[in-house]
DNA sequence: CCAACCTTGACACTAACGTGGTAAGGTTCG
DNA sequence: CGAACCTTACCACGTTAGTGTCAAGGTTGG
């Protein structure tokens, strides 16, 4: 059968051994277990993570991103008080949407060139340079 | 007219006036400004803040999430790949939906509960006990 | 005009996420 | 049966999220 071990896994997708058991606890992607408890990862998982690694890559996700999204596409309470919550009016036309949201994703990505760049630790974000 | 400044809308919300910046920033609830650009916090942000600070609590999520989740609703590219990884056949009926998910979401306080607990800084996660 | 606000910017620290190791002990297979 | 895998558990560490606080300077209102 085609099932790959965990390393072997690994190898194919890009993700290294501890991730793909990290991926499994955040509920992304559940290989299959051989009778002793082997991971066994077919076709539709390898699928999968290369996949996922990348949605992650293409807009810059978390892991703990997707998971989220995954509990919200489950359904239940959460979805609809999310929903609901997200379905208020509040912002007006022309709104902050484009604008802050751009900095405020951008944060880290300044934080990482301020970190690497300048002096030395620079951790900080917000607002309008 | 009735709009609060930043520290009255900390006040009447349970939000600092520190975290109500950061959740600007973040794009949650963005409050109007004056002339000057003091922050006006009117009826509807405030409602806003506190109905955001219930969604956090009752399902322990983090501004992040609900960042991510508002990322998701205003539709796009992303909502569309996100959408498309999920829809992905892979978990089996009894999955791991509700049972590895809530060791991932738990682990959380498993590390804080390690971390007041037992002797020192035991932060860990991962797999059944 | 001055006390009491507000603004942005920056420093600091804790908690949580992401990731790589290592240790102790099963499983596989030539 | 031993090398080379696998499993879970735990430690360590860098990065990001969340949050407080302080500084320098503008605004407001009696």
């Amino acid at each position: 059968m085609q099932a790959l071990t965990i390393h072997e896994a690994a190898e194919t997708t890009g993700w290294s051994s501890r991730m793909l058991r990290y991926v499994e606890a955040s509920g992304l992607v559940t290989p299959a277990r051989s009778p002793s408890g082997y991971r066994l990862y077919g076709p539709a998982e390898l699928q999968r993570l290369r996949t996922l690694a990348e949605l992650l890559e293409a807009f810059d996700l978390a892991l703990s991103d997707v998971a989220f999204a995954a509990r919200l596409d489950k359904g239940g309470e959460l979805r609809e008080a999310v929903r609901e919550w997200l379905s208020a009016p509040a912002r007006k036309p022309a709104d902050v949407s484009a604008d802050d949201w751009l900095e405020f994703e951008q944060e880290k990505h300044e934080r990482l060139l301020a970190t690497a760049g300048r002096r030395s630790n620079e951790l900080e974000l917000m607002e309008r340079s």
